[in-house]
DNA sequence: ACATATATACCATTCGGTCGGTATGTATAA
DNA sequence: TTATACATACCGACCGAATGGTATATATGT
């Protein structure tokens, strides 16, 4: 049973306030520039309710990920981009949704697990495996709707709803490293402005081949 | 004047060996988890050469992103996608060539300075530059054959050959990062393809708007 | 000889992790 | 109710190992 602790009462149990500390330090330095002693201090929690919580900062990276996986899905399940009827539509109502919340900070739009996998793909399986099932289950909820457009426009190319679902991932993915690079989100919005007119000419062209069968 | 070391002579100069003990145990840790210990080690030198050469850890940090620049635009202008007469067909060739040279460990194809500047992007400036000098100068390489193709097709939409050059290279990125989630290089080749696609619709199709001006 | 390049011993600090202890909650039973 | 018993959650001092970096010595080329 989590409570709140004895030194913040007010800011709820450690375990989540340790996930939370990890989620913008990590996204801020990344997973091994951030010490475990730095997420205790941001937790307002000490090194006992760390290790009783976690068996390790590897752990911990696990954990974090996953945070991250529950807490994303269930903050894309609630957004509007939803709405449209044509299925289409929502797929391109979903780029416009990534491309809105790419406001402020870096550290505050970008995402958590691709850093962190980059980080520690090679020494650390557990973590990348997290990880990889934040981004991959991210990117199959939008398999639905490609699958939905691609029938409402007959479309039989070379691709499928799988592979396009992935390859909206991997421009997200990239654009974030862009601005990072950058310093600042422009390219990143740029990115996803060719990741919308690439998806419109995909599904609107002679070159995309329209069955007759 | 560089000099063979004493400890193993026939591997060349310190500085030159640590830049590329730093290229290889950088992609594959990281640039936090990759202790000076280890890099001179890696490198068969002792720490009195690593600080002679640099003026710290960070400042190797910084020489292995311009390290990296250095070394794979010499590759790349070797390369042979630059051959096709046709300005697109040079474009696609590049992607091709990306694709063709995914191979072996993860390690050894993915990008230093796209691994390090999502680690350290708010933590060191210099290195941060550095990384960004590497992306944006290789991108601007494929400008001038951008440019010239959407002239050749006559191509007037709402992007510039700057703007899709970097997307190119947010594609490559974000490819990078979901192999490393999948452990496996499926996805980035994906990706590739798709970007193959998404440009050959964007230079021969009526969506892309011609100009008759 | 003299500047440069490499080697080695060493230092203060920080790291992830351990451990004994305390405070709080819950189940049981008189 | 109240006393007892036990499990859970948190605390904070401490540990050995590793860290980035320094100081000094030595080797090499001109």
């Amino acid at each position: 049973m989590p409570r709140p602790t004895k030194l913040q009462p007010e800011r709820g149990d450690a375990k989540t306030r340790l996930l939370e500390a990890a989620r913008s330090l990590i996204r801020t330095r990344g997973f091994t520039a951030t010490s475990v002693g730095d997420l205790c201090e941001e937790a307002g929690v000490t090194k006992g309710a760390f290790f009783h919580n976690f068996e390790s900062k590897e752990a911990l990276g696990v954990a974090a990920a996953h945070f991250w996986a529950d807490t994303t899905s269930a903050f894309f399940s609630e957004a509007p981009y939803h709405a449209p009827k044509e299925p289409l539509q929502r797929v391109l109502a979903y780029i416009e949704f990534r491309k809105s919340i790419i406001e402020g900070e870096l550290s505050e739009f970008t995402c958590l697990v691709g850093t962190l996998v980059q980080e520690v793909y090679s020494s650390s399986p557990g973590i990348r495996e997290a990880c990889a099932e934040s981004i991959f289950g991210h990117a199959s909820t939008l398999e639905a709707d490609i699958s939905a457009a691609m029938q409402a426009y007959n479309i039989s190319g070379d691709f499928t709803a799988e592979s396009l679902a992935r390859h909206t991932q991997a421009v997200i993915q990239g654009a974030f490293v862009l601005a990072k690079a950058d310093n600042n989100s422009r390219f990143a919005i740029e990115s996803l402005d060719h990741l919308y007119r690439d998806i419109c000419l995909l599904f609107d062209t002679p070159n995309s081949v329209r069955g007759s069968s």
